[in-house]
DNA sequence: CCTACCGATCGGTAGG
DNA sequence: CCTACCGATCGGTAGG
């Protein structure tokens, strides 16, 4: 027999088609994807789309998990061989604001336009997104705890806190730098995230 | 000649809707609202609605101007009569912030959302929502140069890096309340403003 | 994966 | 402000 190539090759092809989707996603949101334009872009009919995904909704979570599967190949990936503590949230810091200030969605950070456009809509997309920033907050905060308890930052930190204000810094910059074009934004969000975790840079 | 109610009725049920579209677009997005719908929610004919404001981009713009209208009573006035400089500076913050943890928009900060939905797609909504963003940096921007100037702040602060600070932590505490419902997350806002200022609170 | 089709809704216009 | 209507597109199904 043969390979009949198709499992392994059908399942890289519905790969292609969420990378696609998110992309595509990022400049007009998830919600703006419909399955019409996205069957055009990539090439095959609507009923074929349904087919690879079922519904709308699957293909904005196939999206999603694509957008998250790329930020962690950017963001974490880079910073996993660092020290855990103080070396790996700078690692992780530095790999943000090149990833926020570069153009890896060509509409900017998926998961936070996904955050701001799900924030009210109820369901599994909204579910999906919060699940994943949660777990990102959970991977700064484990950071900033491993450096409280090795002495790198001081015993008084409130990590919440920090997370909140390297979150925030993120957000912000991703506005900062999409919707004003500001060019300055990425070194003073540096900054900023130096002097939360205090280190002497990022 | 009785008073045709016309003119100033008509200017006021205008205002109406475009304050009833706002808050639509605070849950659906600017881009999710529709004619028929925002027609049929206010009670009149779709062909009605097109009569009022010409396009679905118009009725976009009037949304955005009822929405700035709503932050600016809610922000601003509050904090006017405040000092320039430092105390006027934390009376807005503590404004913000209030409006921010609160429900004044059933789907959060108006503007924060539609920065995010537009940051990508030109045109004349996108540019409303850039200049209004803008203007508000520009606005904290002159209370801390008031406050240096005054001594109220140390001759060394870098302004535009406190007002990234300052506009990060208000679309970081708006994406906490609205994706993650941290109930913690104003009163941390609030200490890390208080910290950005120099203030030993907001 | 395809063609062909469904009912619903989109933004907007004609005409009053 | 209304009814009636336009062509286009929506998410999705039938049947192969």
């Amino acid at each position: 027999m043969s390979p009949r190539s198709t499992a392994a090759e059908a399942g890289r092809r519905r790969e292609e088609i969420a990378v696609h989707a998110a992309e595509s996603a990022s400049v007009i949101g998830l919600e703006g994807l419909t399955l019409g334009r996205v069957a055009d872009q990539v090439g095959i009919s609507k009923a074929g789309l349904v087919g690879q995904f079922g519904s709308k909704e699957e293909l904005q979570l196939a999206a999603l998990d694509a957008a998250i599967a790329v930020f962690r190949r950017e963001v974490w990936e880079p910073a996993a061989g660092a020290e855990p503590g103080l070396p790996r949230l700078r690692a992780i810091l530095g790999a943000w604001v090149d990833y926020l200030a570069g153009d890896v969605f060509p509409g900017g950070c998926f998961i936070t336009a996904a955050g701001a456009e799900f924030d009210d809509r109820p369901g599994r997309v909204r579910d999906a997104v919060a699940k994943a920033g949660a777990q990102w907050n959970a991977v700064l905060g484990e950071q900033v705890l491993i450096a409280v308890k090795s002495g790198e930052m001081p015993a008084s930190t409130d990590h919440d806190e920090i997370v909140q204000a390297l979150t925030s810094f993120a957000v912000g910059l991703n506005q900062a730098v999409r919707l004003h074009g500001d060019h300055d934004a990425p070194e003073r969000a540096r900054r900023l995230m130096a002097k939360a975790i205090g280190a002497p840079s990022i």
